[in-house]
DNA sequence: TCATCTTACGTTTTT
DNA sequence: CGTAAGATGA
């Protein structure tokens, strides 16, 4: 026994725990799943758990590996594993999946052809230059859009396919079947500009330690622990990933996993939720903790939570419970408004007594299903001068402005940067239209060059305007000043020196729009984040991967956000408007994806719920405005699938037409809406509307004009797409 | 090359 | 209805 180091006894650290937590701090060896139902203490365990090897002597810290989905979950847990253990703790290898891969891709780079200077392309780096690879494969872009071709890929990779090891079953006929080859040329791309998007992080350290040995032998040796976070969100790559990590040879895995089944909402970004539900199956000998314990919520809301999940069929099953005794609440309270303006008047109307009944706005939230329904809200608050923040809209890093000022940071770090280089040659403008970008990249591919060097190289001025290449020549020059100026005055002056100079800053201060002053503020705050690190490396490294720039929570607002953006989070009260069938569930869940997309939009549903302390509001209407029009609306299934004891139905617009509550149909009896009922959940307008003369909208056609009406075929002039004889189903009515 | 018009589109988000 | 990205004309 090593007697320097204390007993866990002597901390107190495991005395704060209940059983089933101090059972999964204390399973040490082997493979372990800890299933942690909302509110269950998760990050408690999972810190303690860390701490605890640390302080039993089991590992050193760098011996240990932890990995998370945000940036924010691992500082979490970094803060917290240092109050525990009394002090500063450095070399850990705690990280998001993507920072930790980052640090050992940078290691082994060479191994897939890259330098471990390579870069990491954001989102719109990624569109540019996948716009570029279909170019020249004439596939239309209008039917297949960069985006998706993009969502492809990613998909992809998310699954460890290269270009070469897909097989035709998991080939897709997207791109007329091209796609797999617009991925080969994709990757090319990356490797000649010495980058890689965030896929390829992941995929590529897994590649490595899967053709390499020596490799993965030197990080078992290293690991001696690994631990997950939210390993419900895992992909296929990150899982096999993990497993090559975990298992080393005649040893058990020591690998502990925390999860929860029944919040897998991402699998629409690959996520597969049956990596958590076949553990025990990958992982032999493992080990299931439940963590059912809730120590957040009412026992309303936990009933009602766990009487609407356990409609889901695909699930481990847990039981939440209250973790005091007493704490009985309220019942879950479902408004029925008529419609759309009217469900923001009823949630702000109880908003603003909750407030006059003391109680914080910060400490309530409304939890939209999709963006678009916040404006409702933000329109009725800004009337109401109810205090509200947005959480989740467009984040620092994204915004234009930021992104420019971004791409001349990395112009200045690395001249080579084409993607950065494209972004800004003609932001301000500088006579470089698309045309002379054309023949900079023609040069600079025929030279095997950066397309800044050919742009300026000597026979350059065949390529651009006079105007253009003195703009250019100009614009180099000052970069080349602003390096000098890096190592002196330092990152931040130089890039403030570049800006100022090649006129960045003087086109918004010379914009008059509103926005303006905010942009250069904005740009400003960039400097500050700049300026606390020690080298723009450093810097760009860290803005590569944390994207977030953290939102000052603190004052007293109403938080507006997403469902999946409030996981994680906990409020006293929770609203939850849009629970209508075609809303909450997505009108796209619907239609493709059949019973595992219901049950994913079921699981956000309960991640919803629980999200509420002491009280939860969902609000149904029964028609509302969507775009253009007007549709009807019917209340969610979900709704009814919360046991009736523990829902409180309130109807404040007694004497209005607000829906019909279908609570004695059992969920079974909801049809999952087919294609061609798009837009239509309840009121598609009857056969007699239809006339000739008029207007009408056909998803492949698009607009025409009704000639005869035959039944329910109608024959339509269309304005594109000529004369066509089509079912009225398949056509919406176009009011004028 | 740039400003204006038109048209298509419209979950969920992190890294 | 509003936006954002392409097409069109000056």
């Amino acid at each position: 026994m090593n007697h320097s180091v204390p007993s866990p006894e002597a901390h107190g650290y495991l005395k704060r725990l209940n059983l089933e937590q101090r059972a999964a701090v204390e399973s040490i060896d082997g493979p372990l799943l800890i299933l942690a139902g909302a509110g269950t203490g998760k990050t408690r365990v999972l810190t303690t758990r860390f701490a605890h090897l640390l302080l039993t002597g089991k590992a050193r810290p760098h011996q240990i590996l932890a990995v998370t989905f945000t940036n924010k979950a691992a500082r979490e847990m970094k803060d917290r594993i240092e109050t525990l253990v009394g002090h500063t703790v450095d070399g850990l290898w705690l990280g998001t999946f993507h920072a930790i891969c980052v640090r050992m891709l940078r290691r082994h780079a060479a191994l897939v052809g890259l330098s471990n200077q390579f870069t990491i392309l954001d989102t719109d780096d990624q569109i540019r230059l996948i716009k570029q690879v279909m170019e020249p494969t004439g596939i239309d872009v209008k039917r297949w859009s960069p985006n998706a071709m993009l969502g492809v890929i990613q998909r992809w990779k998310d699954r460890a396919l290269t270009p070469t090891s897909i097989t035709p079953a998991e080939d897709t006929d997207f791109a007329q079947g091209k796609a797999r080859d617009i991925y080969l040329a994709y990757q090319e791309r990356l490797r000649s500009l010495d980058a890689c998007d965030f896929g390829d992080l992941i995929l590529h350290v897994y590649e490595i330690l899967r053709l390499h040995p020596e490799v993965l032998k030197s990080y078992h040796h290293l690991f001696r622990y690994i631990m997950v976070d939210e390993y419900q969100d895992t992909n296929t790559t990150q899982y096999l990933w993990l497993r090559l990590l975990s298992q080393r040879q005649d040893e058990d895995a020591n690998i502990a996993c925390v999860g929860d089944d029944d919040q897998s909402i991402y699998s629409w970004r690959g996520a597969e939720i049956e990596n958590i539900l076949r553990f025990e199956r990958d992982f032999p000998k493992a080990k299931i903790i439940r963590l059912e314990q809730n120590y957040r919520s009412t026992q309303e809301i936990l009933s009602a939570a766990s009487g609407l999940i356990a409609h889901n069929h695909d699930r481990l099953g847990k039981t939440l419970r209250p973790g005091t005794d007493d704490r009985r609440g309220e019942k879950v309270t479902i408004l029925a408004a008529p419609d759309s303006d009217g469900e923001a008047h009823l949630i702000t109307a109880r908003i603003e007594a909750l407030h006059r009944e003391g109680h914080d706005y910060a400490q309530m939230a409304i939890l939209v299903r999709a963006s678009f329904q916040t404006r409702a809200f933000e329109d009725r608050m800004l009337a109401k001068n109810i205090p509200y923040r947005i959480i989740g809209g467009i984040r620092f890093y994204e915004r234009a402005e930021i992104r420019d000022a971004l791409a001349y940071a990395r112009l200045l770090a690395r001249p080579g940067d084409d993607l950065a280089f494209e972004r800004i040659a003609n932001t301000p403008r500088r006579g470089i239209g698309a045309t002379a970008m054309q023949k900079i990249h023609a040069a600079a591919r025929a030279q095997h060059v950066p397309l800044m060097a050919a742009a300026l190289a000597e026979d350059g001025p065949k390529l651009l305007t006079r105007k253009g290449q003195e703009a250019l020549a100009a614009l180099s020059d000052i970069f080349a000043q602003g390096r000098e100026k890096l190592g002196g005055e330092g990152h931040v002056v130089a890039l403030e020196a570049v800006l100022e100079e090649a006129g960045y800053l003087q086109m918004w201060r010379d914009d008059k729009s509103i926005e303006a002053p905010g942009k250069l503020d904005n740009i400003k705050e960039l400097f500050r984040a700049m300026a606390e690190f020690p080298s723009l490396e450093a810097f760009l490294e860290h803005i590569a991967l944390v994207m977030d720039a953290d939102a000052v929570q603190g004052d007293d607002k109403v938080n507006v956000m997403t469902l999946h953006g409030a996981k994680g989070l906990e409020f006293d009260t929770v609203f939850l408007p849009g629970w209508e069938e075609g809303i909450f569930p997505s009108q796209r869940s619907l239609e493709e994806g059949g019973e595992r997309s219901l049950e994913e939009e079921r699981r956000l549903a309960y991640v919803g719920l629980t999200r509420a302390r002491v009280r939860a509001i969902i609000c149904h209407a029964a028609r509302r405005r969507i775009y253009a029009n007007w549709q009807d609306s019917i209340p969610s299934r979900f709704v009814g699938e919360i046991p009736e004891e523990w829902r409180n139905d309130i109807n404040p617009y007694n004497g209005f037409r607000v829906p019909e509550t279908p609570f004695p149909r059992p969920a079974s009896h909801w049809p999952i809406l087919a294609r061609r009922d798009r837009g239509k959940t309840s009121m598609s307008p009857p056969m007699e509307e239809f006339e000739a003369g008029h207007r009408v909208f056909h998803q492949k056609y698009g607009y025409g004009t009704i000639m005869v009406v035959n039944g329910e075929t109608l024959s339509v002039a269309f304005e594109k797409a000529g004369d066509k004889a089509v079912h009225a189903s398949y056509v919406d009515l176009i009011s004028s």
